[in-house]
DNA sequence: AGGTCGACGTTTTTT
DNA sequence: ACGTCGACCT
């Protein structure tokens, strides 16, 4: 037996590791040491000579899953290849997403799907969803596609069907109901799924094909899930149905760090894991490895204050370490200003490399403002997950294409790139050529393959659509699909010759002359690169795997540049560490963000976010807030956010930006944090001699008058200058 | 056909 | 401040 994967363990982490049989619940307080207990019982598990293809591990995000891989076969010292197939030897450790996504390949036929599938990103989605809308009749501004993209997400997690949404819902989904089933129409025409159908069919595959559930129940003996408090229900089900055979299922989590509601996580799935398994060993770590005790001491009093909460109490040997300084700015500039003057100091005389501090946000909005001021300041830095690699546009044409390679009938994707660059199709021409696709009941690709055999498009339009159909053949064969090609090239070959012959080399070299960092052409670079990188990792992989691969992952893996601070927003930042943390934009209605005003669970789980923030600190907490915050080009007073006022004083060190100077009317000696509070506040109910009573839906200075948008009872919602109208108080 | 310009509504967090 | 939409100009 080998005792090496047990040492520098404590005691629940032993039990948690060494209990292979059975249902266990490792609630996993923050900083816990959780990742080296899930690595160290994956290992356990194979020590014990369980076979690595019978175990499964489930972790939140793709880089999670990466990681722990390379942890795994670190610890055991084995070289596994894990090729994204539901077949290889070493133990299984994705997303759940990725999980659904082999299942479904891998059954494709009894499932009913073909598989080539595309998967839509989020955008697409929303196109697709629009078009869902207009088809029923109903206007986009009635519902907007992103909001019914958000009802429909929230009906799939729900495994929620287009029928039992008519069925059981109220008046509003009787009418929308037919928007979620055409989208499902639609996504079957184009021969794609979203994010939410991987989960959802493969519940239900589960459900009706109980011989692939019941072959997936004996492959899969161990099962293990990470990130457990943020599984919403379609996960719980596939969960539960893989494990009920053997029911050797351990998950973990912790209910504090919860912070996925808002996307259907369902965090009773782990407060009640006891009931669904009365048997569960319960493991609780509580024991922090991380944080110094004044850092711990600020995260606990705050989540303290959550009321939905199970009580757990952390405590670590670490040393009490410096109050968290608290900087209250002028404004976001000012606040950039501070942070990045703050660690430059710690850099240079306190010798703390750049790539061990992080910078939290709750939006990632708000991160310009700190990039400009990192970059006049001459300090390296990373955004985290910014403005995604695989959401830029040129990336998406080039993708598009691949899609359209591998799958002719995603006419998302060819909607997307048959003009781009422009060769002369239209609009014109291509209503035309859809029109053809109904009365011929074909599709896009096919009729653009003869579209010159239709009338009424013009020649130009014609011989280009016939041309690009024919180039798309020639890139068929090239990627092995359509007979022909006895060489095999490899994805990066395929991309670059793609990216040459469709002219879009050219189109983006027209558009910026220059290469610069971070124009379309270097991300084009980047992309080819990345993909070689693909080819080396996964030798017999196709283009088919790379375009799966590639949409489950929502950045290029940057995997944090040497010697960079990391900026990120606070969901980004769950499961990192670093010994400096900075959060900023501690201010009423940003954390806690203002959409979450009046709804005690959310504000609940905002707090659990500012929670994740501190706790990721290890020495050094850096937090700051602006009296004065601009958005959407509107500058607003801001208030110290509630959760600051939470905090213990006793251990935090409150710092006023020079900025702020003395004229604003408080008191500068005050070491107690006072908020610029307008006399009006949101949410007042307020009287107007011509517009009778409402209430003060929002407020903003500008300039020398503040605006006031008040929600009238009979008038309406009315824009008005507080100085001038003469609003009355009530209650 | 297609590009450009101005207006408008709109922005939390992510697999 | 960003992307989408419609109108107008090349």
């Amino acid at each position: 037996m080998d005792d090496t994967l047990l040492e520098e363990l404590n005691e629940p982490q032993i039990q948690a590791v060494t209990q292979v049989t059975g249902p266990v619940l490792v609630i996993a307080g923050a900083g816990s040491g959780k990742t080296r207990v899930i690595t160290r019982r994956i290992a356990w598990l194979i020590a014990q000579g369980i076979p690595p293809w019978q175990i499964l591990a489930i972790t939140f995000t793709n880089k999670a899953a990466g990681e722990m891989r390379s942890r795994v076969s670190r610890t055991l010292g084995h070289g596994w290849r894990d090729f994204g197939q539901l077949i290889h030897d070493a133990p299984t450790i994705c997303t759940f997403h990725s999980l659904c996504l082999r299942i479904l390949k891998h059954y494709a036929q009894s499932v009913g799907l073909k598989p080539n599938f595309s998967i839509l990103d989020v955008h697409d989605q929303q196109k697709l969803v629009k078009q869902a809308i207009e088809a029923c009749g109903l206007s986009s501004s009635q519902f907007s596609p992103s909001q019914s993209h958000g009802r429909i997400s929230a009906a799939k997690n729900k495994l929620i069907t287009p029928e039992q949404f008519a069925k059981t819902g109220g008046f509003v989904e009787q009418k929308f109901a037919p928007v979620y089933r055409k989208y499902q129409e639609l996504l079957s025409q184009n021969n794609a799924v979203d994010f939410d159908d991987l989960l959802m069919k493969t519940a239900f595959a589960f459900r009706e094909h109980p011989e692939i559930l019941q072959e997936l129940q004996e492959r899969f003996e161990y099962i293990l899930i990470d990130e457990y408090q943020d599984t919403n229900h379609a996960q719980y089900i596939i969960a539960h149905a893989l494990a009920m055979k053997h029911r050797n299922i351990c998950v973990v989590g912790d209910p504090d760090q919860s912070i996925y509601a808002w996307r259907g996580a369902d965090i009773r799935n782990i407060l009640e894991f006891e009931q669904d398994y009365p048997d569960a060993l319960v493991v609780r770590l509580e024991q922090n490895y991380r944080s110094s005790k004044r850092i711990l001491a600020i995260a606990s009093q705050l989540i303290e204050k959550n009321t939905q909460r199970k009580k757990k109490s952390l405590w670590t040997d670490k040393p009490d370490g410096p109050r968290a300084k608290v900087i209250v700015c002028a404004d976001e500039r000012d606040e950039a200003q501070q942070i990045t003057q703050q660690l430059r100091e710690l850099h240079d005389r306190h010798q703390v490399k750049w790539s061990d501090m992080a910078i939290f946000y709750r939006i990632n909005a708000m991160s310009r403002v700190m990039e400009d001021s990192l970059r006049r300041s001459g300090i390296p830095y990373e955004i985290a997950r910014g403005v995604e690699f695989y959401g830029r546009k040129e990336i998406k044409d080039v993708l598009a294409y691949l899609r359209v390679i591998v799958n002719p009938l995603d006419e998302v994707s060819l909607e997307r790139i048959i003009n781009v660059p422009t060769r002369g199709i239209g609009e014109k021409a291509l209503q035309i050529m859809k029109l053809h696709c109904i009365t011929e009941g074909s599709s896009l690709f096919e009729v653009m393959c003869s579209a010159d055999r239709i009338l009424g498009i013009s020649k130009r339009a014609a011989n280009s659509a016939v041309n690009l159909g024919a180039q798309f053949m020639r890139w068929r064969k090239m990627a092995g699909i359509e007979q022909g090609s006895d060489v095999s090239f490899t994805v990066q070959e395929i991309i670059e010759t793609v990216v040459k012959e469709s002219g879009l080399e050219e189109h983006y070299a027209k558009e910026s002359d220059v290469d610069i960092e971070g124009g379309p052409q270097a991300n084009i670079n980047e992309l080819i690169n990345s993909a070689a990188e693909f080819d080396e990792e996964n030798p017999q992989a196709t283009l088919e795997t790379y375009l799966h691969q590639v949409s489950l992952v929502s950045d290029a893996d940057h995997r944090g540049r040497e010697g960079a601070i990391t900026l990120m927003t606070l969901h980004a930042a769950k499961g990192l560490e670093f010994p400096v943390v900075a959060m900023i934009g501690l201010e009423e209605n940003i954390l806690p963000h203002e959409r979450v005003r009046d709804n005690p669970e959310q504000l609940e789980e905002e707090r659990r976010l500012c929670f994740v923030g501190i706790t990721r600190a290890q020495e050094q907490l850096i937090i700051s807030w602006a009296m004065n915050r601009s958005s959407r080009g509107l500058r607003n007073r801001q208030m110290m956010s509630q959760f600051l006022r939470e905090m213990p004083a006793e251990h935090l060190e409150i710092v006023r930006s020079p900025a702020i100077g003395g004229d604003w009317g408080y008191s500068s000696g005050d070491t107690e944090i006072e908020s610029a509070e307008p006399a009006i506040r949101r949410g007042q109910r307020v009287r107007h001699p011509a517009f009778g009573e409402g209430m003060v839906v929002d407020v903003s200075a500008t300039g020398q008058h503040t605006r006031v948008q008040v929600d009238f009872r009979h008038a309406g919602r009315k824009t008005l200058i507080l100085e001038y109208a003469r609003l009355t108080v009530i209650g």
